[in-house]
DNA sequence: AGTTGAGCGACAGCTTCCCGACAGCTCCCC
DNA sequence: GGGGAGCTGTCGGGAAGCTGTCGCTCAACT
């Protein structure tokens, strides 16, 4: 994995106004070994910046105060050029489009899920880190996913997969070989907030155990079950 | 094993309004060697916090007048990134936490196991102690258990276990080379209140033994009956 | 040899998992 | 803006696997 293998760690920096969603975010990107740092309002978020120099940052559009386009603004004025992705509400369909033709790097829609965040701040740091070359390969035994094109293959098999199932697949792949829980899964794909208790999770690994080992008599199963316990991806666990 | 080596002594704070599962949770967690801290009620806890400084907190969601998520938003107001563990009863409240174990916390349904608690415990610590890669492998003679991917291996032999007889293992690994009296590991492996005082310890060891030392003549037995007294695991204890 | 504790086969009830069928929703195309 | 196609999640039946009870047998210590 190690894709921007530059960054000796990389320092983020959030600003949302609602901080349980501000914490969310600081608290997952430090597992993920980050240096996160998280302000509740606008000014605050200018003063983190200048202070901390962050690699990267995350903004709410909506902020009491000065708001995101606001905070971009002058950070662009005192000079930097650190990347920015932009989180707004469901339905400022105006944001949207506003928040890229006004110097984001990027944006999502609360309510997000965090693995689509993370992989979203990864490709922009990778985007932005260099050449924009580099390109993003998951790889487990012959399973592979190229983040850039989103093309995932089994072998030479190309796979077609819808959104829920590409998202639940990388996160197995970037876990691999750890097991995961329903739960966690639930928790890192779906988006916050959502309710489904139910049997979500082991629907859509059936649907991608159908599609990946769809065996031209070919494969061994890559994604296995640990009963009582979750789901693993590997390969021949034996 | 140590994992957060880091740490000095680890300091757990136990928030819940039930005294003897608050009090039986600081046990164990003193005989393994760290700092606990109880508080019964919401206002308790937050005060002991401030004070006290808790590496990990452990906090019941039902709790009179300032209820679990009550302390937890003010936990993180005043700007704490503690990890924290929750528990719940089995009903519907689970669905509710959902959303609070993403950022990487946990949570735990009551009646609980205590050895379970204590692993995820670990499991949290390890994961917000650093870049989060480090395994976790437990080794004692030639038997492997990686906490991770939960593999256990006899030497390269993969054993299958189903969950209690991983449990049980996993306690007899962590204690090795010490015994055990079946009514501890009854008292750590299964959730505090389990009725069934029969054999069921002697069961899960039998087919433990099994799947262990099912000896393709390789090996000596690993796991030792201490006639009147309990269980050991070592290497060729006589 | 007797007594007591441990081992373990067999079975039944229960939990967990899998997945077919279907319905609501969204998005896209015409 | 109406119709269609594909995606997502709910429900529920059925299968598989796990757990604990019973009770007999075996081993150990006295």
């Amino acid at each position: 994995m190690q894709h921007y293998e530059l960054v000796e760690k990389v320092r983020l920096l959030v600003v949302d106004d609602d901080p349980p969603i501000a914490d969310l975010v600081a608290t997952v990107a430090r597992y993920e070994g980050w240096e996160a740092v998280t302000a509740y309002t606008g000014e605050d978020g200018l003063r983190r910046a200048a202070e901390f120099h962050p690699d990267i940052v995350v903004l709410d559009l909506m902020l009491p105060g000065v708001d995101g386009f606001g905070v971009l603004d002058r950070l662009r004025a005192s000079g930097t050029m650190v990347p920015v992705v932009f989180l707004t509400a469901r339905d400022g369909v105006a944001d949207r489009v506003a928040g890229l033709t006004r110097g984001g790097d990027d944006y999502l829609v609360k309510p997000f899920a965090v693995e689509e965040l993370m992989a979203r701040l990864r490709t922009v740091l990778r985007r932005s880190a260099g050449p924009a070359f580099q390109r993003s390969v998951l790889q487990v035994g012959d399973l592979t996913m190229d983040e850039d094109t989103r093309e995932v293959r089994r072998g030479e098999r190309l796979l077609s997969l819808t959104p829920t199932e590409y998202e639940v697949l990388r996160y197995l792949m970037r876990k691999s070989p750890t097991v995961l829980t329903k739960a966690q899964i639930l928790d890192h794909v779906w988006e916050y907030g959502f309710g489904g208790r139910s049997n979500v999770v082991e629907l859509v690994v059936s649907r991608l155990r159908r599609k990946l080992d769809e065996t031209d008599e070919g494969g061994s199963p890559l994604i296995h079950t640990v009963r009582g316990f979750g789901y693993v991806l590997r390969q021949a666990a034996e």
